[in-house]
DNA sequence: AAACTACTCAACCGCCACGAC
DNA sequence: AGTCGTGGCGGTTGAGTAGTT
């Protein structure tokens, strides 16, 4: 290829992989595992560069890998995801038992991104006339009429597809080091700070507990976007809870269960996925800031402002055989 | 059959985050 | 706080293949 190689060192085979290399790099990570990238390729026997091994294991030898022609089903979850995240390619696999990142971009880039462009230009063709959607995916035909009051943020970079009714969740960096608890007793705010959250856990080094937080808190209702105190302008808290279908049902979660290994990103996205977004949004706030400053002691930012836009979130995310979904995972998350 | 074009996808690159020191 | 090593990610490339002329 025309590039520089990746690899200062000579002597590395570069290109597509032959049967035994193959064979060496699958036999050697049976025996040892994955990871050690750098020094796999040496201790393999392979004249490779430990990133090439690192792809060619991942993209291509993984056991679990699922060959074949990508499924109308996963079409729509991959287009759905999308509109949801952007180019997060690793985070859309994530939602795809057996597919890889690289695949998915592969497809996208030379199916799907050019039939949600055609059919963006026709729809915003259509979009002229008053009482039609925009929305640039194909509606559900079981797609009940929403009331959903849809939290947004403005990250106008991450899709090319960011016209107005393009939802997007910031996920990269998806680290929760902070999160805001009503306390149960009190309904005043808890402050509670989480070290990463991957990290091992139990470890009372982890974590550092406000000590005026309760054993047990009561999560706000969900949907609901608060403003971060922290420095970062683009941070972002995004609040959901665990509840069922009546939204008084305010569920009560012990703080050292909040505690335990989560990962924030994975939460996340699966309660976006997997919730019916007019029980998450309709919470009976109205959109209204005061009733936040209520509850909080703040008013959201401008730009985390309730959308409106709700029928395009609900339509980007909730397939349309899915059943209600009632015990949506919750967590109030801050993105930093 | 040969030449050309379009498409696919494995592989590569540069960059970034994060942990260790 | 700064540096280094490593792993991971998204963007891009180009060899190989399929389709068309």
């Amino acid at each position: 290829m025309g590039r520089s190689p990746c690899c200062s060192k000579e002597g590395l085979n570069r290109g597509a992989w032959t049967a035994q290399e193959d064979k060496i790099l699958r036999d050697y990570i049976s025996l040892h595992g994955q990871g050690k990238w750098r020094n796999l390729p040496q201790r393999a026997g392979l004249k490779r560069c430990g990133k090439s091994c690192r792809l060619r294991w991942l993209n291509y030898l993984r056991p679990d890998i699922k060959r074949g022609n990508i499924s109308e089903d996963e079409e729509e979850l991959i287009i759905r995801l999308h509109k949801l995240l952007g180019n997060r390619w690793s985070l859309i696999a994530g939602r795809l038992p057996g597919r890889t990142d690289n695949e998915i971009k592969n497809y996208w880039n030379t199916n799907l991104g050019k039939r949600v462009r055609d059919l963006q230009t026709i729809s915003s063709a259509s979009s002229q006339q008053p009482n039609e959607t925009n929305n640039n995916i194909q509606k559900p035909t079981t797609m009940p009429p929403t009331t959903n009051k849809v939290v947004s943020t403005t990250t106008p970079s991450l899709s090319p597809l960011n016209d107005s009714h393009s939802l997007l969740v910031r996920t990269k960096a998806s680290k929760c080091s902070k999160s805001l608890f009503l306390d149960h007793s009190s309904t005043t705010t808890t402050s509670l700070q989480q070290n990463k959250t991957s990290s091992n856990n139990n470890n009372d080094n982890s974590h550092e507990l406000d000590e005026t937080a309760a054993d047990h808190v009561l999560l706000p209702p969900p949907g609901l976007l608060l403003p971060s105190n922290g420095d970062n302008n683009n941070t972002m808290v995004m609040m959901m809870m665990e509840m069922g279908t009546n939204s008084e049902e305010y569920k009560e979660i012990s703080t050292t269960e909040l505690l335990l290994d989560f990962d924030v990103g994975d939460i996340c996205l699966h309660s976006l996925l997997n919730s019916d977004f007019e029980d998450i949004c309709d919470f009976g706030y109205n959109n209204s800031n005061s009733n936040c400053e209520d509850l909080f002691g703040f008013s959201p930012p401008e730009q985390m402002q309730l959308d409106s836009s709700d029928e395009v979130l609900k339509e980007a995310t909730v397939p349309s055989n899915f059943p209600d979904e009632t015990n949506n995972i919750v967590q109030n998350i801050q993105f930093l």
